[in-house]
DNA sequence: TCATTATGATAGATTTTATCTATGCAAAGA
DNA sequence: TCTTTGCATAGATAAAATCTATCATAATGA
């Protein structure tokens, strides 16, 4: 078994066709065949049926290409501390970033990345807290931005900024004050993002501290919400970061929230805790730090040995 | 980069000589330095310093040869997988129990494992719980079993078996009665384990509940606890399994803990959660019952897909 | 200091393996 | 039925891993 063998298993599996996969390869076809052949001789199991026309998987090759592409990702990682050692900052960077904070800094994010670090080929993904841990968890990511508070084993949490909760009124229930009082509005409709779940905790927190027992819509993004907020009237709660999406009539909307309801959130990037890649991660915080606001950043990542 | 390169120099690593590697990875010693030379041109760094007469790894090497050995574990996996699939079991089998637990039962688990499956090359070891977490967790082991209780992401805890703490009492303070009442013997010394973790904590539970400020010593290990107690008087914890191997004498001074106290603990198989082997770790859970009083085992193994 | 020994590097031949081109063969679709 | 699509096979070729033999060098010790 090679490891060359397992990424030709790897590409074939994508394919699902010998041509294509070869050429991808960079190989012919029948060297692929005679490598896949090899390979199955070896372990004497088929990994894709291919009696029909169709290349597919068997059972016992579908668990054999999960386990290959682990395999593959680790032997790859030996070049990327090679890498990191010479103090270059380059090859592939995998990130992600929660679907209630991408919209706000990946713009920008990925703007002045590119710019900066040209030698780095950056992919950048929306995903949700929970699958995100677990891409990092098992090497498929290498680092993803999301809701501060998520502890796991091998896992670090580098805290980068907090940004203040405020609240968008409708043009109906506006009031002539700069700050909102939540009592103000007992009786109106309040409107939350559905699915989006760690900007849905911190909202639900506030909620259950004013509305009780008051109705509660939900809406797939804020955008709408925004929008039915608009039609409706009522009120929700957007993020600081999210009023430099509005229009200049929508600005004026924008409360800040009275008193000590939960009204902020901590956003941290999350990186597997295994210190390969030292270099490399702080791209992202050196990155961030261009253009976040400094009032909103969080000095103290430098203590986790990634310097800001 | 290839597999085989990363294992010869897995293998340089642990002799720290190239003939030696070189017999030990069945090729002669100048197919080992070329090989290692084609890897370190490939890389662009130089993974061992063999300047002066010493073979020793550089910074970067060392760290090279951690991903490798990584790697090489992930890739062997397959051909587990591939075992696992036809139902066959066989392989390494690398197996840790906790030094508060495995007196009592390894002995008896090994001799039963290897007559049951030859096939499997069975390495068993005393392990602290904290430690053998993270082997679990990073693949260089297979199982471990330990006090139940401990939650960590990507590890399955499937409970084996419970046994109650009994009490060891010297000679002198014996009563003629057959459970022992912790309020009799308040006034008297009680010697706990030191360092085993696990038995330490329940032994403390019981001892807060118990001794209010009474003074506590400790031993090193539990055959030394009852020696200062034959000698020294006082009492005990001791679990269960233990009785089997005091002598005659020694049983007489077991008693019973009456009343709620926490008396007794539950020790768990721990194994990764990736559901490769299912089939081995059967065989763990199958000695074990064949030899386990009945009435310790946990019927409820079954629900986590490992028959018992 | 100078042979001796131990140990890794190098050279050149040889074997093994991976890959190529050309072709065959079987299933699906017209 | 005939064509097309797509994987397998054969035989040749290029690339690699490995071998044997030998060299170079640093430590060892008389």
């Amino acid at each position: 078994m090679t490891l060359q063998q397992l990424t030709y298993v790897i590409e074939l599996n994508r394919c699902r066709n010998f041509a294509l996969a070869a050429e991808a390869c960079g190989i012919t076809q029948p060297t692929l065949s005679a490598m896949l052949a090899k390979l199955e001789d070896e372990l004497d199991v088929r990994i894709f049926d291919r009696s029909n026309k169709k290349v597919t998987p068997t059972t016992t090759g579908a668990k054999i290409i999960v386990q290959a592409e682990r395999a593959v990702r680790e032997a790859s990682r030996i070049s990327e501390i090679v890498a990191e050692e010479k103090g270059s900052v380059s090859g592939p960077l995998r990130l992600a970033a929660s679907p209630s904070i991408a919209p706000y800094i990946l713009p920008e994010f990925i703007r002045q990345y590119l710019k900066s670090y040209p030698q780095v080929s950056l992919t950048v993904e929306e995903m949700r807290t929970e699958n995100m841990l677990n891409e990092i968890a098992n090497g498929k990511l290498d680092a993803g931005i999301t809701i501060s508070g998520n502890v796991r084993d091998g896992i670090f949490e580098i805290p980068l900024y907090t940004e203040k909760f405020l609240v968008y009124l409708s043009e109906d229930c506006k009031r002539d004050q700069n700050e909102f009082r939540p009592e103000d509005l007992e009786h109106e409709n309040m409107w939350i993002v559905k699915e989006a779940q760690c900007l849905r905790e911190s909202a639900f927190s506030f909620c259950k501290a004013r509305a009780k027992g008051k109705q509660i819509y939900e809406a797939g993004n804020i955008d709408t919400l925004i929008r039915i907020v608009d039609r409706n009237g009522g009120y929700t709660i957007i993020p600081e970061m999210h009023v430099a999406l509005l229009n200049e009539r929508q600005r004026k909307n924008v409360r800040r929230i009275e008193g000590d309801y939960l009204s902020e959130r901590r956003v941290s990037l999350y990186i597997k805790d295994d210190c390969i890649r030292q270099n490399m991660l702080n791209t992202i915080t050196d990155t961030l730090r261009r253009f976040m606001p400094e009032g909103m950043l969080n000095r103290r990542i430098a203590q986790y040995g990634i310097k800001l």
